[in-house]
RNA sequence: GGAAGUUUAGCUCAGCUGGGAGAGCAUCUGCCUUACAAGCAGAGGGUCAUAGGUUCGAGCCCUAUAACUUCCACCA
């Protein structure tokens, strides 16, 4: 015996009790079975740090609607599920929450702290996890994978090793972004940069020995501890006769030269730069071209070093400025003060001002692993869904530079290098194996103490989660995978990654599209973030909606790419339609005799002309549905869903239906045979959406193929199905009565004082059919359908494939219909003239397509038909 | 400085390869009609940002302009 639907929709009641259901069942995990086709999606992992938020919730929702959908299509489909160790951001969280203790990172020391570090991921570390669950999320979490499991940091080891030993991995002095914070190196991507005021101080600096000064002007007066040099344009003439000459370095005691470089822009400022090597990019370039010292002042948290910092040592960067800038006013070496608008990079984690600095790291050489990343989405084998993401991800990756991976914290793949301590030795031994004395001097050998940036592990993610770089089963049947799935957020800091990678290391490509989404705003517009508290919480409205409802408000009206504004009516509106699903299938199921179950597959030998209309815009939307899933074009496909629900098969099918079911026989078993293959279907197609709902009420339905929706086979386009769209002209000719009747505010008249009608139309078997509809909804009291009718003393409602009449009477005031037909006479003319027009047109005659006149052809005769129709009803009236 | 996106009903957004403008919400009118008031039936509301162009025909293609948004680069 099936189970009945509850009286009133509550998700509450049935999802987690469903997602239990699902899980203890197996229908998540993917089998390799080489009779199926494989169908793979990783998962974005998100940090495990993390609390599920709504861009979580939409990358969830849009992958789970694509694995539901392939796997009822009969493919093996795995969606692998993981976590992110997200280096830095775990590592400040950690290190706050010790705060609160009143220890520092350093107080437990390496081991202590990865210890805890440990410790707090097994605590904390799942929670997104269970929240996951409670979307409905059907990956299979037997394969969960972390970035810091064993496996993928064996991946991790074995592409670094790979890359060092192919020259692509090499350690160097270069300017990287500093974070005085986050004491860390970070990356150029990591670097977010904000225009601020600040101010230009022109400085003068004495020329040694002589007499005179030249001015430079700079943004960042302390920096000048660390100057090697002050540069002009060699063109200059301003300058020609200096070049060579020493200046005399204020606040301190070191001369420094004079130099010439193209890099100079004569125009800016004073057409003087000072050089400081060890604090600014370019000025580095410069440096290594004048072969200038990188003299260091500042230490890793900002201060000014000792040594050459003089009295400013151990001064916060901004203060020095200000005792410098003091000092130099008082020593009359301050010109003047602009103020002046610039862009400052800062730390993408935690805001503050980066400090661009020569150091010792390691970076990748990337030119030439770019290259196939290019060519593969260049060539179209691999493609990017909306196509103008390829745009941005081409001119990074075209115009890339070395990558900076080694951090300066301690939770993540600590980086495979040994050095010699013999500062006569100094060798570097990269090992996975570790190395405890040098192999050339036998002197002790430390390991580096950087480990590697987080996304260098995340790059490898397609495969490492499969098992590479052991050719496992998984790696062979699952890889490579079809649909990553992400925010446009990060295609450089990760997409990009995982195609040279999976190129370079794996030969192959590692997914065939990506699908990218936007953000979802809030009402405003504004990004939710934590700053601004405002963000909506997905399990607030789980809770408050159901993940149904949530889930569909994700996808509702969204073009892929597109950012989305979130607002609560429109999950009330997702809300409002699952309670119209569950309750239309309440109806359904109502008063379905004893003995349905056994005849609940087949559909009736006798079709009705309404019965064959809704299976025929079902088996289109079939169609439909399937093409823009298939097309990745969610929000179009989940539109089909609802209009066709809605629209269709409860307004119109369902209320053809009743009298049916009412009368009893064999109509009305054909009705509920009908209805029960419809909601079938639907709930299938809608599945991938809905899964909760569809599963809830497909347990109840009966005849159908499995116990759970989950194992149920995606419907198919059957052109037996395929039948004329006759009873349109039924829904057009009630719908312009209704009009007509509630114009006159007749909706609601006693039986007693109701019209009879006499239906004039070529349908005669349409509207036999619907008599009891018609007379309900049309509001007939009796009713006659005939071929023909004469219009004289009649009311008329005039539609392209029928005419009604209705006998003039105390319902009925003249001259207002002779107004409504009036209008319509207009409107119908407006038409005529129209059609006509574009079929009088010689260009188009000759230049469109046949089938496009044949067209506009039968519109013309119709709507002249109509013309004549309205007239003939004018006369009459009259 | 370079690039991309957006601009369609009061609001939020769809609109597939060019063939007479769509949805939801909001507004107005009438209904608790035995699946659903989380509902039903109707109505009003748009120079598709502006100006040109291509075309027989443009919301859709091309050019320019404006406003907003985002990404990239970053000259001290």
């Amino acid at each position: 015996m099936r189970k009945e639907l509850d009286k009133t929709y509550s998700p509450k009641d049935f999802e987690d009790r469903i997602y239990k259901y699902w899980e203890e069942s197996g229908f998540f995990r993917a089998e390799i079975d080489p009779k199926k086709k494989p169908y793979t999606i990783v998962m974005p992992p998100p940090n495990i740090t993390g609390q599920l938020h709504m861009g979580h919730a939409l990358d969830c929702t849009l992958q789970d609607i694509l694995i539901r959908f392939k796997r009822m299509q009969g493919y093996s489909a795995l969606w692998l599920p993981g976590t992110d160790h997200a280096a830095l951001a775990t590592e400040a969280k950690i290190v706050s929450t010790m705060k609160e203790e009143g220890i520092t990172k350093y107080d437990l020391g390496r081991e202590g702290f990865m210890k805890r570090a440990w410790e707090w991921n097994d605590k904390y570390g799942g929670t997104i996890k269970k929240q996951q669950r409670k979307m409905g999320t059907s990956c299979d979490w037997s394969r969960d994978r972390f970035t810091m499991d064993e496996g993928c940091s064996k991946a991790v080891q074995k592409v670094f090793m790979d890359l060092y030993n192919k020259g692509f991995i090499y350690r160097g002095e270069r300017i990287i972004n500093w974070c005085p914070n986050c004491r860390t190196s970070i990356s150029d991507i990591e670097t977010e940069y904000e225009e601020q005021d600040g101010f230009f101080w022109h400085i003068n600096y004495p020329f040694a020995g002589g007499s005179g000064c030249l001015e430079i002007a700079t943004t960042r007066p302390e920096t000048l501890l660390g100057d090697s040099a002050v540069a002009v344009n060699p063109k200059d003439e301003r300058y020609t006769n200096i070049v060579g000459k020493m200046l005399k370095l204020p606040l301190t005691d070191r001369e420094i030269p004079v130099i010439a470089d193209d890099y100079v822009d004569m125009e800016f400022g004073t057409g003087c730069v000072k050089i400081t090597p060890a604090h600014d990019p370019n000025d580095f370039e410069v440096g290594k071209r004048h072969d200038l010292p990188v003299i260091h002042m500042m230490n890793d948290d900002a201060t000014i070093m000792e040594g050459v910092g003089g009295k400013y040592a151990g001064m916060d960067r901004y203060e020095a400025r200000k005792a410098m800038v003091a000092d130099l006013e008082e020593q009359g070496l301050l010109v003047k003060v602009e103020p002046h608008k610039h862009n400052v990079g800062t730390c993408q984690r935690c805001g503050t001002t980066v400090e661009p600095t020569a150091s010792l790291q390691w970076f990748v050489k990337m030119k030439e692993l770019a290259k196939p990343a290019v060519d593969v989405v260049k060539s179209g084998e691999l493609k990017f869904i909306p196509k103008r993401f390829e745009n941005g991800y081409l001119y990074w990756m075209e115009n890339i530079r070395d990558w900076c991976i080694s951090r300066q914290i301690w939770w993540g793949h600590r980086i495979p290098a040994f050095y010699c301590q013999n500062k006569d030795c100094k060798h570097t031994v990269i090992t996975l194996d570790g190395m405890e004395k040098c192999p050339k001097c036998g002197a002790p050998m430390v390991q580096d103490e950087d480990t590697l940036d987080t996304w260098f592990s995340s790059a490898l993610w397609p495969f490492s989660t499969l098992g590479w770089p052991d050719e496992t089963e998984d790696f062979k049947y699952f890889y490579p995978t079809d649909t990553l799935v992400t925010g446009y957020d990060i295609i450089t800091f990760w997409v990009s990654r995982m195609i040279f990678s999976g190129l370079e290391h794996t030969g192959q490509k590692p997914f065939k599209d990506v699908l990218i989404h936007g953000l979802v705003r809030d009402e405003q517009g504004r990004k939710m973030s934590k700053s601004l508290g405002n963000g909506v919480d997905p399990l607030e409205i789980i809770d408050k909606y159901g993940a149904d409802a949530l889930r569909l408000t994700l996808v509702t009206g969204n073009a892929p790419g597109n950012d989305m504004r979130w607002t609560e009516t429109k999950v009330t509106n997702s809300r409002n339609f699952a309670n119209k699903l569950w309750n239309a299938s309440r109806y359904i199921l109502m008063n379905l005799p004893e003995d349905f179950e056994g005849q609940a597959k087949t559909l009736p030998e006798k079709l009705n002309i309404e019965d064959k209309w809704v299976l025929s815009l079902y088996n289109d939307l079939v169609r439909n549905v399937t093409v823009n899933l298939e097309a990745y074009e969610l929000g179009v496909a989940v539109q089909n869903l609802y209009d066709f629900i809605w629209d269709i098969f409860c307004d119109w099918y369902i209320e053809l239906t009743k009298p049916r079911i009412a009368e009893g026989g064999e109509s009305a078993l054909a009705a509920q045979k009908v209805l029960v293959f419809v909601i079938r279907g639907i709930l299938k197609l809608l599945h991938p959406f809905m899964p909760f709902i569809t599963e809830e009420i497909w347990q109840s339905i009966p005849g159908t193929e499995s116990e759970s929706i989950m194992t149920a086979k995606w419907e198919e386009f059957d052109e037996k199905l395929s039948f004329p769209k006759e009873a349109e002209e039924f829904s057009k000719i009630v719908g312009a009565i209704r009009a007509v009747r509630v114009q006159r505010n007749e909706m609601n008249v006693p039986p007693s004082k109701k019209v009879t009608m006499i239906v004039e139309t070529d349908f005669t078997e349409l509207f036999q059919s619907a008599r009891a509809f018609f007379e309900k909804l049309a509001g007939a009291g009796e009713f006659s359908v005939e071929n023909h009718v004469s219009a004289e003393g009649m009311v008329t409602v005039v539609t392209d494939a029928a005419r009604v009449f209705m006998p003039l009477g105390e319902l009925v005031d003249k001259e207002k219909e002779l107004a409504r037909l009036e209008k319509e006479r207009k409107a119908a003319q407006k038409d005529i003239d129209f059609l006509s027009g574009k079929l009088n047109n010689q260009g188009f005659l000759s230049k469109a397509p046949a089938q496009q006149i044949e067209n506009e052809r039968v519109k013309l005769s119709k709507a002249q038909e109509k013309m004549a129709k309205i007239l003939e009803s004018i006369n009459g009236l009259k």
